[in-house]
Formats: C-alpha cells, sequence, structure tokens
DNA sequence: TTCCATGGAGAACCTTCGTTCTCCGCGTAT
DNA sequence: ATACGCGGAGAACGAAGGTTCTCCATGGAA
C-alpha cells in the first residue's frame, strides 16, 4: 500500500530535526515573523516541498519549535538541579542561567520573545508559553518544597529567574544571573529561618 | 512662504496625537507587525496621505511610540516614588505595578514585547529599549543610595520587577506584583541590616 | 534498456502590506 | 460666481512571504 518506509521514514525523520534545528536557530536569532519559510529552506538543505509535507505550514513549524525548547530547558532544569541539598539545587539554576547568559548567542529567553511577537494573536502559542512557564513555576515549588520552605518562596524565586533573563538580553550582560543568585540566596535564608 | 501654520500647525499637532494613541493602543495589543498602516488610519481618522506626511513610515512611528511610553512610565514611577520614607518608595513601585497588572489590557512590559519582536531586526528599536532600561535601573539605583542601602541591591530589585511584568503578563494574573514586592521587603530589611 | 515514481529546484500564485499617486470635493479669496 | 489649492478616499504599485505547482533529473524495477 505505502512506500516501505523504512528509509523513507527515516530520511523524514532526519529532514524534520534538520528543518527543526534551523527554525530553532533562525527564529531565535531574527524572530519568527522575520525568517521566511525559503529562509528555512536554505537553511536546513531541505526543499519547500518536502517541508510541506512533513509540516502543515509555518505555525506547526513554530510550534514543535517550542515544544523541543521546552523539553531542552526541563532537561537543563533536570541536570542543574540533579544533585545537591534542595537550598543548593534551587541556586544551581541561577548558575544554570549564568552559563547560557554568556553563549554569544543568547537572546533571552524563547518563550518570552515569542510570547511578545505572537501571543496576541496565537492562542495556540500563547497556551505553549503558558504552559511552559507552569511546570517551571511547578519545578520551582516542589524544590521548595522539598527544601521545608513556604511555598510563598517560589513564586519570589521564579519571578528572579524571569527577571534576570529579560534583564540579561536587553542588556546584553550576563550580570543579572548572578544578581538574581544573590537575591535568591538571601530569600531562600529568610525563608528557612525559624519563625 | 508658508501656510499661517496656527491652525495648520495645531491640527498637525492634534492628529498625531490621535495617531500615536491609536499605534500605541494596537500595537500593544496586537504586536507591532500584526498592525498595518491602515488600521492605525481607520483607528486614528487620519488620512493615509496626512500620516505619511506627519511620520517618514511605521518605523518612526514605532520608535514615537516607544519614547512617549517612556515618558508615560517615567511619570508613573515619579508619581509612585513622590512621598515618603526611602524604603517605602521603593516599595511603592510595586504598588504601581499591582495596579497596572489589573488594568483588563494589561499585556505585559510594551518595551519588552517590542525587543522581543523586533529588537533583533531594528537596532534603533534596541536601543531605544535599553535606555528605558537603563533609565528604570538609575531610578531604582538612586533610591537605593538614598535609603543608604548597598548599590548591589538596586539591579536586585530591577529584576523583581522585570520579573513581574513577563510573569503577570504570560499567566495572566496580577499576583506576581505583590509576591516581587514581598521579596523586595525581604532584600531590603536583608540590605539595611547592620553588617 | 525502458518505464515509472520520487523528490528537488524554483517558478507561479495570491494575499498582505508599506508607500505613493490620482482624482475629486470643498472652502476661500477675489 | 469662479478659480485655486489643500486634503481626504481609496486605487495603484512594488515587494515580500506563505503555499502550491510544474518540470525535470534520477534511480530502481521489469
Amino acid at each position: 500500500m505505502s512506500t516501505p518506509s523504512a528509509q523513507r521514514g527515516l530520511d523524514d525523520e532526519a529532514a524534520a530535526t534538520r528543518v527543526l534545528d534551523a527554525a530553532d536557530r533562525l527564529f531565535y536569532e531574527r524572530g519568527v515573523q522575520a525568517v521566511g519559510m525559503d529562509d528555512l529552506r536554505a537553511e536546513s538543505g531541505v526543499s519547500l516541498k518536502r517541508l510541506y509535507r512533513l509540516f502543515a505550514g509555518k505555525e506547526s513549524i513554530v510550534e514543535h519549535v517550542l515544544e523541543r525548547r521546552h523539553e531542552t530547558w526541563e532537561a537543563w532544569i533536570a541536570e542543574a538541579t540533579a544533585a545537591g541539598s534542595p537550598r543548593s539545587r534551587l541556586l544551581a539554576i541561577y548558575d544554570m542561567l549564568a552559563r547560557w547568559f554568556t553563549q554569544d548567542d543568547f537572546r533571552g529567553c524563547f518563550f518570552i520573545n515569542s510570547f511578545g511577537e505572537l501571543g496576541a494573536m496565537s492562542p495556540r502559542v500563547a497556551e505553549i508559553v503558558r504552559a511552559h512557564k507552569v511546570g517551571f513555576q511547578t519545578t520551582v515549588a516542589d524544590l521548595v518544597t522539598a527544601a521545608g520552605a513556604p511555598s510563598s518562596l517560589a513564586p519570589q524565586l521564579a519571578i528572579l529567574a524571569e527577571g534576570a533573563q529579560t534583564t540579561a538580553a536587553i542588556a546584553g550582560d550576563p550580570e543579572p544571573a548572578k544578581q538574581a543568585r544573590a537575591a535568591a540566596e538571601v530569600l531562600i535564608d529568610h525563608a528557612l529561618r525559624p519563625a
């Protein structure tokens, strides 16, 4: 009925990966709307025809890129918070941010950028971004609970992380990661101080 | 030589204001690229011809809107921090944010949104946004100095304000203003504690 | 070798958008 | 009243972009 699809399927998967790699890079670097489908074709080496066979359209590519970034982010968080006391695992989040901010292609949080650019017109994008941020807040809340601190600490630490990302992106300076970490230390220690 | 320009000039100024009011509303609500010049014409009631006599082009309108927003923001800050002790004037910033976040048209910080959407492709926009944020950080730094706290406190408080804005925008929830305020209180009091 | 299906290159299509131009009505000065 | 010129409505224009289509080369099967 259909093509053997063993080799075909593998090729398609590899092509889709190349498209998403290219889209991730270009969308993050220039903004989504500044990147055309032809830019994606040129950067990925995947023909337009195949591109449209693999994805329903540009919007679908945007959603896939966001979902992939979400998984990458979760892996970063998991790796950063893998070991140590709850307190040090919370602080490790800011160390992870510090490393990220010094990458020369750092342009802020892709989710925040996409939300600003597309969130108002694309409910789907807004929803993915929202879910991503909820996930992060949940992770932080779990660590805060593990540390034995009151749950009101969690949103404060999350706000510090968000603020560090936008501040570092706009200023083009990685310092906010360290400043946020220092603030987080004070907040955590204050929260752990016996009432 | 030229037209009397008394009545003419006034009309142009009023028309320009109406254009910028409309642009501010629509750009903030939908994002800059989602708004066409014809939308601006329809919303402002100013004809395309006049619009292009008043402004060099869309990019110029974007820049004017950003500059106007910057002035509005500075006025908000000045009003919020007009009276009280340095400590309470710092905290008043988060109270101002709390009021802003509850407005039903709240969609986050226009500067952060614009930076994410256009910053990569428009150096002019990036520069205006950067200058705006530098201005805010300077204001906070002055208040921190007046409070007698170490200058390292200032970026921490600014990061909390930035994070509250993006978190509130994405979650669609005004709570982050209060959470940031609570965190700011802890940080300020910690910084003022005698070494 | 010959036929056919597959997929790539890139032209074509259609819409949108920024910008400019044309045409017309109206108010004014003489 | 009439000629003039400003300004508005909206058509026109050119570029860009998302999507689809045409044509051709290639490679495997009979």
